[in-house]
DNA sequence: CATGGGGCCTGTACGC
DNA sequence: TGCGTACAGGCCCCAT
């Protein structure tokens, strides 16, 4: 599901039931994930106390005392179970028992996910980390450091904040939210953004993802929190999703034709094309950054 | 270099 | 009811 907000949810209720627990035994069901799990995946973690848990962008560090990282994506369906059942489920393709008895599983229908294991010491220089944009909730997130990636590209700013060598964690639900947030067209070139948009762009990135995750994240379909729950954030989506429904900031106005849709870089964009006119330049009254 | 499109998989929703 | 088609949260790779 997986974006930001999904991804700390995720790592967060594994922190809680993991931290600190040994893995006793490593089942690996399927090799076959996006990419291949290591083939000696489970000889390294099998042994190793979990250390800590980290996210970097979509994706989840877990630090192990055997000095290797385990790092996980959900990819597009990836799920986590805590308490996972025996037999395992349908497409839960890699389990973790821990010494408490407890077993934790990853489970993928689509298989985009991955899970693969770097030496601690070298996960900065990971591929998918090495040149990664900032935290949208770091300090190295700002106004400067998006107008700096936007230079010389005449992408719609739409799918440049797709591209996670600008910014790590979002896609294509918040990053149609926070557009809508900050009041800007989709379709505008990136380097058109100015530092009054900019400046209210990364406002609205950053109003987005703390919301969500403090619904714990949107739930689509079947997905589930680790420990079971569902987060509510869908509630909360006021353009994806929501063709043709009224747009909530424009309530009566005979010139909006409420949420529309388009394809942009090959992914559906949500959007109202009077709140969100070219050159407008605001802050959503949803927005409390 | 920047950009757009295809491919990877399976499940589900929808139209006929 | 049954079948075919389109589409879905992401990311890599390649052609242009």
């Amino acid at each position: 599901m997986p974006e930001l907000p999904e991804v700390e949810t995720v790592m967060r209720g594994m922190q809680i039931a993991l931290q600190d627990r040994t893995i006793v035994q490593t089942i690996i069901r399927r090799h076959d994930l996006r990419w291949q799990i290591p083939a000696d995946f489970s000889t390294q973690v099998t042994g190793a106390r979990i250390l800590g848990f980290y996210r970097r962008g979509k994706y989840i560090l877990i630090r192990l005392s055997c000095g290797q990282s385990i790092i996980l994506h959900l990819g597009m369906s990836g799920r986590v179970v805590l308490d996972s059942p025996e037999p395992p489920q349908r497409h839960e393709h890699v389990v973790f028992v821990t010494d408490d008895g407890k077993r934790c599983g990853y489970i993928d229908p689509r298989r985009f996910g991955m899970l693969d294991l770097v030496p601690t010491s070298e996960e900065n220089s990971y591929r998918a980390f090495a040149d990664m944009g900032p935290e949208p909730l770091g300090n190295g997130f700002s106004a400067q450091t998006l107008i700096d990636a936007s230079k010389g590209r005449r992408t719609p700013i739409k799918p440049f904040l797709l591209d996670q060598h600008v910014v790590a964690g979002l896609g294509n639900i918040y990053v149609c939210e926070a557009l809508f947030r900050a009041a800007i067209a989709p379709t505008i070139p990136a380097c058109a953004l100015t530092p009054r948009k900019a400046n209210a762009l990364v406002r609205a990135i950053r109003s987005v993802l703390q919301d969500a995750i403090a619904a714990g994240g949107s739930s689509l379909k079947d997905y589930v929190r680790p420990e079971g729950g569902l987060g509510y954030f869908q509630h909360a989506w006021q353009v994806y999703g929501k063709k043709n429904q009224p747009c909530p900031k424009c309530p009566g106005a005979p010139a909006c034709p409420g949420v529309q849709h388009m394809t942009q870089a090959g992914r559906t964009t949500f959007f109202c094309p009077q709140h969100q006119k070219t050159g407008k330049i605001g802050v959503s009254g949803a927005e409390r950054a």
